[in-house]
DNA sequence: TATTGTTATACTCTATAACTATA
DNA sequence: TATAGTTATAGAGTATAACAATA
């Protein structure tokens, strides 16, 4: 494999184009078997980033996971009505609610992060540590150009 | 950033977790924008299955695509229905049905492959040579692991 | 009037169960 | 009996449009 000489956007591209679908692929059914994972990604997600800024608007939640607002909303509903998650309105603007984490929700959070992250990790075990240096590097390399945020989403 | 000295199989899979839905999120809202994109990114996948095997079985498809018989099955429907592939029935098993691209199939393939590889790349252009080396590498060493087959996907 | 969010409605995707056809 | 696939049915997730409450 010596096509490490400065591939160009196009090839690189393209090789996220092959396999990135087929990560998240393994991370999405490895959700939906475990029975400890009582999340689908996009609630993960929600809840990560609830847990992670303390409170937040349905719509910010809207536009960090990428839905309408309208289905944030539902979305919303539904891990409130799960317990993982509670309304408070907001106390200078009525028309605002803040979405705050449960003490449920931040648990479940950590069982499922944790679940999701040893799984992979049992994946990347028989990798050399090269290997994993590299795609460790390469995330954190991405991370500024899919990711609003600056620091450690959680 | 000089956390480059071996990271564990857990840091690894905490990146991975942590960007890969973010990256995963920006192709599926773009493919959902596009309007030369008319596939979604799981009848992109069983698309370009059945282009590069050139015939597989619906079978094949649910395997690849990780769906469950009766969804690949509708899912090949509709992407009969639409003219992207047609079925034939196997010579020696009339059980089992060849799905094979059409012209159309083929071409759309083609030009929802390019335009999200144009997307991804404008993303990409403004990163340093080596952070793109990096990632092409990392992404080279992800495909043995949340991949069956060895070769290019296309 | 503009903004935040919810409700109403419909469509797509996926799953499980039951069934058909073939081996 | 076992296998490949389809049909029937139901549930989750998402979107757009219409609405309600607040600013």
């Amino acid at each position: 494999m010596e096509s490490k000489s400065t591939p160009s956007p196009q090839d690189c591209a393209a090789g996220i184009l092959d396999i990135i679908p087929a990560v998240m692929r393994t991370i999405r059914n490895r959700m939906r078997q475990e029975a400890s994972f009582e999340l689908t990604v996009v609630q993960f997600r929600a809840l990560a980033r609830t847990v992670r800024t303390g409170g937040l608007s349905v719509s910010d939640v809207a536009e960090h996971v990428g839905l309408t607002l309208p289905s944030a909303s539902k979305l919303v509903d539904g891990l409130v009505k799960r317990g993982y998650m509670r309304r408070r309105i907001h106390p200078n603007d009525r028309r605002i609610s803040i979405i705050e984490p449960t003490v449920k929700g931040k648990r479940a959070l950590q069982t499922a992060r944790g679940a999701a992250r040893r799984h992979l990790a049992t994946m990347l075990e028989h990798l050399p540590n090269r290997d994993r240096a590299v795609i460790a590097t390469a995330m954190e390399a991405l991370r500024p150009v899919f990711t609003d945020d600056n620091g450690k989403a959680g």
